[in-house]
DNA sequence: TATATTGCTCCTGAGTTCAGGAGCATCATT
DNA sequence: AATGATGCTCCTGAACTCAGGAGCAATATA
């Protein structure tokens, strides 16, 4: 063959050893039956056939409609061009969709990152639970994630302090474990924000050994997450929440595990 | 995970199974540990680590320097607009390295390729050889043609007729089965021909079964040859070449093979 | 009509890729 | 010092790809 260096390049194009060979053949021989081909590149004479199919529906190759069939290898310039722009159409097709699954970019110094997913959001706040080794603080503002989460926090609790603080007494029924009060700082911080009328209201707080936490947020009935694992101020605002927080005595409730 | 329909489009990247579960999981997650990337991936956590390794040196992914590290995806649009360019200079590479071999268009509806290379030139020769049926006329004007097909002339005439023709009795001398001049007008178009100085020269033509015909020049020391498969016009000229020359009888010379 | 060639399909076995897992040294936390 | 997690390496076997080849019907040639 002319240019043996051909073959491995054609290979990282997707072709076959036999199809690189037959390719490349034709290019330099111009034009050769399937007999030739065979001849020449010692490509067993009935896989000839298969290679030609195969090179002909991907538009390298041409054949005559002769008898015996003449192959000749397709304009170059034109059949890379349209590899090419087939490439870049998978390309941007299959960037779009991925880009739906990162949609905002992540501050990776400050260690943020959004959660845009339900699922994503689930699974970060579980692998919370997992990890934490010495607190978890743990402000609940909606039924759903009460209910959602009371295994984990009783799981938790086995190992280190949970405290889940709720802003109404009557939630503390909702959960199969102690619950506490915030302050009214607290409530006016996190649970009762005056800014935005009706816009962001928040949901979860997680603060777990005072370096990371995560927020979910009802945005427009659209739940969304950050998470902060670098949270400089996570040490410092969950020692102050727990040194203003109330226990909730259980009323005339079934009893607590001890 | 969030998209399964994602993994296959992965893999046609160029992504592993490891891989594209990976970095789908991290695109949807934002960030993990290897040892969360296992448990949710199923992934055998040893090979966590590898699967990283290779999608941080594709540049899918960056790792933080925490311990234990955490994993994120890099920016997607970033990203892919790296692996396009890197693909399309592969392509366009790829591609200047073919067109050099393809170098001319060919006439697909005339059946004529030109040949670039002496390679090529020489694989068609031979091949015309190979399947001629019923004959064979080829005039010479060239000693390194003449050496280079004696066997294949010798070998094709015991099975077909073979007519070498040349221009100067003395080349006779230089091949080993019988060989004829042409008249004078052969001579004059093919031999010598009045109208270029000196470009062009004619070195070498074949006609086979009257279908076929192969022109070599000598282009200013480079060798071109034209690769005629439906040659109208071949049939009447080997017939009027055939009626128009003489044989050359072999003079005292070694005894030629009956 | 007999023979050779063509066009095509399918089988096999070697080689490779890769999912899945075992194992081990190092580091961090008790 | 002991325990457990981490970072990493290597092994194995299943699945797949593909080179190489056998075989056969349809067509062309003699």
């Amino acid at each position: 063959m002319i240019d043996e260096s051909l073959i491995p390049e054609l290979k990282d194009l997707g072709m076959s050893e036999y199809e690189a060979k037959v390719y490349s053949m034709l290019l330099a021989l111009r034009v050769a039956s399937a007999r030739e081909i065979h001849e020449i590149t010692k490509i067993p004479r009935g896989r000839v056939y298969e290679t030609l199919t195969v090179l002909i529906e991907k538009g390298y190759v041409n054949s005559s409609n002769e008898n015996p069939a003449r192959y000749s290898a397709a304009d170059v310039s034109r059949t890379f061009d349209r590899i090419k722009h087939k490439r870049l159409d998978f390309l941007d097709k299959l960037s779009e969709k991925l880009q739906n699954l990162e949609k905002e970019r992540s501050e990776v110094l400050l260690g943020a990152y959004e959660l845009r997913t339900i699922w994503a959001i689930d699974k970060q706040i579980r692998l919370i639970f997992a990890r934490a080794k010495s607190e978890i603080v743990i402000l609940l503002n909606d039924e759903f994630f009460m209910d959602k989460y009371a295994a984990d926090m009783v799981k938790a609790k086995k190992r280190i302090p949970v405290y889940p603080i709720i802003e109404d007494e009557s939630f503390a029924e909702k959960l199969p474990l102690k619950c506490y009060l915030g302050d009214k700082d607290v409530n006016a911080a996190f649970f009762r924000p005056q800014q935005e009328p009706e816009a962001s209201r928040i949901k979860l707080i997680i603060y777990s050994d005072g370096r990371e936490s995560l927020l979910v947020f009802d945005r427009e009935g659209i739940y969304e997450g950050v998470f902060l694992s670098n949270h400089i101020h996570a040490a410092y605002i969950s020692r102050m929440i727990l040194k203003n927080i109330t226990e909730i005595k259980p009323l005339k409730k079934k009893k607590q595990k001890k």
